[in-house]
DNA sequence: CGACTATTTGAGGAGTGTCAAGAGTAGTGG
DNA sequence: CCACTACTCTTGACACTCCTCAAATAGTCG
């Protein structure tokens, strides 16, 4: 099955997944398969997943910006993970009942639905995919993990030049922004909530980056002017991003399951 | 297959996946094929997996406790999750050579080592075991992410107080922890690493929730003392640790999948 | 233009970190 | 059984990062 015949939830997960592996037609077929609905869209600040109701459809971000993030019942809140284009919105919605999070477009956007239980039949298909799942949620856990670090042992100044070193390298991986320029619908407020800070000592923090010549901030965009010494300030390693191919002794693994079956 | 023809590995990991369902006997074989070598032992302070060296086997824990942990160039350092018994060490180890965090052991345990590659035969031959793992994953995430709320969030004496009332429930659901009391080998440095702060400050706290009353700390043990206060400092909800059998839905799409086949 | 929303700046304070030193608490070896 | 060593834990004094409150400025969109 060529690329060009799947929908476009097909297609946006499998730019994601192709980062680890190249798809064989067995699972290319098991994609298209789960993501075969009409595409749905959301304005920004709606919820496409709300903390504490029931769960509804999963989704595949096609376009747009949303945010995994949890509310205590004091009002603070703190944003678990960015969504970008390819990602899964509630992969593995089926497993709880209730949503424990919530998660938000910041900007307009359009996904691919599909029904939650339908990963274990995926998995069942296609080893293949079902490796490349395993990845995405590996990938996802380390991605939480150095923002564990961040917010831990990280001061306010190394978390905001980390915070978008790490989306400058998310999005180029995936060719959503060139040069040193990034689109990013984020306001202070959000970056903020992702960060553990107060909007205010954000606002000043970026003010300081920029007053150094480190990074520029216009609306909507963020210029990182000086990615060396931006380096330096974090020791940002992008290892934990994971944009690599699968490991040899895996791929032969896998090759020898598709070969002669899983028995 | 009867639980007690397993290995010590395999009825470790089994008696976690219980807590989402029970497993049939397609599943306990192939968990029992993937646990066939002799455990291993480890002391206080070794490391099971070191950030930035090649992978060696990945683990299922079966008596003590470990910490995974990151560590920045200059000292500082984050504990990312505690794994107690049952817990996997390195589960998605196969996905990149190169391990982006460590593992160390807190007390001495014991460990049921595993080829890191096995996984991916794992998910193909059981589709119920598969579902357990990506439930085993999911959890995490949910850990973590809770973990990030705290980090991002709380003050220290909610920091504190929520991290034991986790492990409480964390070990009781196992059965590792009775009444009030729970063995924790863990010092206060231990604690500060995990909760982003300074070992001085958490001495602080303690003491602090002490002289109220709400928790005595002995060596290497903690009493909660008043549940429903610390509840209330914390906001503690335990749906996140995810102590509950799969949903109905999930079940159905499962059950279809043994009786007729993955195609 | 008017109503919002987002950004920016100032002043003061709370929460945590750092540094330093003393007191417990094992474990080790003579 | 007692010194000796190495961790832990505990406490005090002080500094600093970051937060809160408040208000002005700048964008954005109908």
């Amino acid at each position: 099955m060529a690329t060009n015949d799947m929908s476009p939830g097909a297609r946006a997960l499998l730019t994601k997944l192709d980062l680890f592996a190249k798809l064989d037609p067995q699972a290319r077929r098991t994609l298209a398969g789960l993501l075969d609905r009409p595409q749905v869209s959301y304005e920004r600040g709606q919820d496409l997943m709300t903390q504490g109701a029931l769960r509804r459809d999963s989704y595949v971000i096609l376009t747009g910006w949303a945010a995994r993030s949890k509310t205590l019942p004091d009002g603070r809140r703190q944003i678990l993970s960015f969504l970008t284009p390819g990602d899964a919105v509630g992969l593995f919605g089926a497993i709880t009942p209730v949503a424990t999070s919530s998660v938000t477009a910041l900007s307009d956007l359009t996904a691919a639905p599909f029904a939650p239980t339908a990963i274990v039949r995926t998995i069942a298909r296609s080893p293949q995919l079902a490796a490349a799942l395993v990845w995405a949620a590996a990938r996802e856990q380390e991605i939480m993990g150095e923002h564990l670090v961040s917010l831990g042992r990280r001061s306010a100044r190394e978390r905001v030049a980390h915070l978008f070193l790490e989306l400058w390298a998310r999005l180029k991986v995936r060719g959503l922004a060139g040069g040193d320029q990034l689109q990013v619908p984020l306001t202070q407020q959000i970056i903020a909530d992702a960060l553990g800070l107060s909007v205010v000592h954000v606002n000043r923090t970026l003010r300081q980056l920029a007053a150094e010549g480190l990074l520029a901030v216009k609306r909507e965009s963020v210029a990182l002017l000086d990615i060396r010494q931006l380096h330096q300030v974090t020791g940002f390693d992008e290892d934990y991003l994971m944009h690599h191919a699968m490991p040899q002794d895996l791929a032969a693994e896998l090759a020898r399951l598709v070969t002669h079956g899983p028995g």
